[in-house]
DNA sequence: TCGGCGATAATGTATGTACATAAACTTTCG
DNA sequence: CGAAAGTTTATGTACATACATTATCGCCGA
């Protein structure tokens, strides 16, 4: 074995390892806080290792780091495992490769704080209340009449819902949706009684993706008497278009208030906490 | 070559391809519509076919896909090349792989949309507008002395900073921050008369993650006050703690009027977007 | 019938090898 | 001296091979 690599698995010895020479107990003046600490496969290892050097700020925002040859003998791995490993940590953000330059420390990526989004359904699930919906208006019509959708042409076939989202029996949630008849047109069957317009869409057309907006607004007299509160109260207001396959599906208008409902989430590098360091 | 496989590239033959016989040209009653485009490497085009196949709904949620030698024959490459392309479809979320049962397309991620909060001074710079800050108050204590920080131990040294932020001169954004000074002593020698603390932060301590929390107030008058607004006016709360290496950086509360700053993104299956269908 | 247990089929990891590709660097030539 | 052409170096892709790891399936016996 190469020392301090690959125990915790079953580990017997394949081939022979790569260049490193057999037997270098403390491996000259290199940075032996970088040795690999057997958890898991070889490139993980490696990827928590890189990865460490970055988080410590022992590896610095910019900073050229070995190449690939290098690693792969101060890690006595072959040069396809560190490849995976780098290549892996590159491709969440941690490193920017160029050829013939070599790999550098990503200066750091700010903007990519993340907020989830869910669907209102799970969340008041989640927090062990009774979750209830009630559709308060709905009708089909085309586009451009009374209601203009920007991203469809004008004549497309829609249906439009207004709805309500209750928790434990108190409104939490306005939505008001538009929907693409000409891509879900069983949608003008469906009644939903049961399962909420969000919920009947998502188990339709999986797989698509979003656009989001979020705003604070006051709420108006009509929406503040629909939840229940005083009219000019703070409200949280989402937007999402929802597309698939490049056609707009569905473009609803969430709204709620503000003291009831909130985003949160622990976010950013969740593949640094997966490296668990 | 293999008939459709690797164009768009140079293109020269490699040695013998894999499995596939010799010369069947439009293979037997397998779907040909999952044929391979030729553009760009072998496995992003394998991804492209696969996640094809989801996104169209021939390959629907929770079905069984073909194991990696039946791909690699259908495909007529590899099974190393199949491998690659599906197991980064399942670190993106599209499929689940499990041992000996088999590759499937996931149940649908609807908790996946996600939102990116990016540091105001970006917002403002990509906008075009001037952007500028000012420090109202600064000061240092220990935690637990008039403030408390929850996630600190008592007594932990901090500084507390309250700053407004502009855009062409419109104060849009107020901000009362909390830095733990055991993490990030240097800070109580940052004047920040140029660069704005969360940047320098952010410069000073990468790679952090953080947990956020976005919610919709109504101004007080006090806050009113400092962004310009009539008390009451629906405002964007967004808390935000850094934590590095699992401690915690810095505690921070934005304030931006609803009207005059959201948070909004295209998001989701980034991937998605990425493999471009 | 049920429990255990072994065969089996799927994915997962690691290495070797060989070239392709891109960009930085060097040399050459007008 | 500067642009073009060639060289070199680092990463990128593809394939072959070999073995590890795990559920699942099915058999067999109590």
């Amino acid at each position: 074995m190469q020392g301090l690599v690959r125990q915790g698995l079953t580990g017997q010895d394949r081939g022979g390892g790569p260049a490193s020479q057999p037997g270098d107990p403390a491996q000259g003046g290199l940075p032996l806080d970088g040795a690999l600490d057997g958890r898991g496969p070889l490139f993980d290892q490696i990827k928590r290792a890189v990865a460490g050097q970055i988080l410590r700020g022992r590896w610095q925002a910019g900073q050229r780091l070995p190449n690939e040859a290098e690693l792969s003998s101060l890690y006595g791995v072959s040069r396809q495992t560190v490849h995976k490993a780098i290549a892996l940590l590159a491709r969440e953000g941690f490193l920017v490769r160029r050829r013939r330059a070599g790999t550098f420390v990503a200066t750091s990526r700010r903007d990519r704080f993340a907020l989830p989004i869910e669907d209102i359904g799970d969340v008041v699930a989640r927090e062990g209340r009774v979750y209830e919906f009630r559709i308060r208006d709905r009708r089909s019509l085309r586009n451009g009449e009374g209601i203009r959708w920007p991203d469809l042409p004008d004549g497309t076939p829609i249906l439009t819902l207004e709805c309500l989202h209750f928790s434990d029996g108190t409104p939490i949630q306005h939505e008001r949706r538009l929907v693409n008849l000409d891509v879900v047109p069983e949608v003008i069957d469906e009644p939903f009684d049961v399962v909420a317009p969000s919920r009947w869409l998502v188990d339709r057309v999986p797989w698509s993706s979003a656009d989001h907006t979020v705003r604070a607004v006051n709420a108006t007299a009509e929406m503040a008497a629909l939840l229940g509160v005083e009219a000019g109260t703070a409200c949280l207001s989402i937007r999402r278009q929802t597309m698939h396959l490049s056609r707009p599906v569905t473009l609803v208008h969430f709204l709620s208030v503000g003291d009831r409902f909130s985003l949160s989430g622990s976010s950013i590098t969740d593949s640094a906490t997966e490296l668990n360091l």
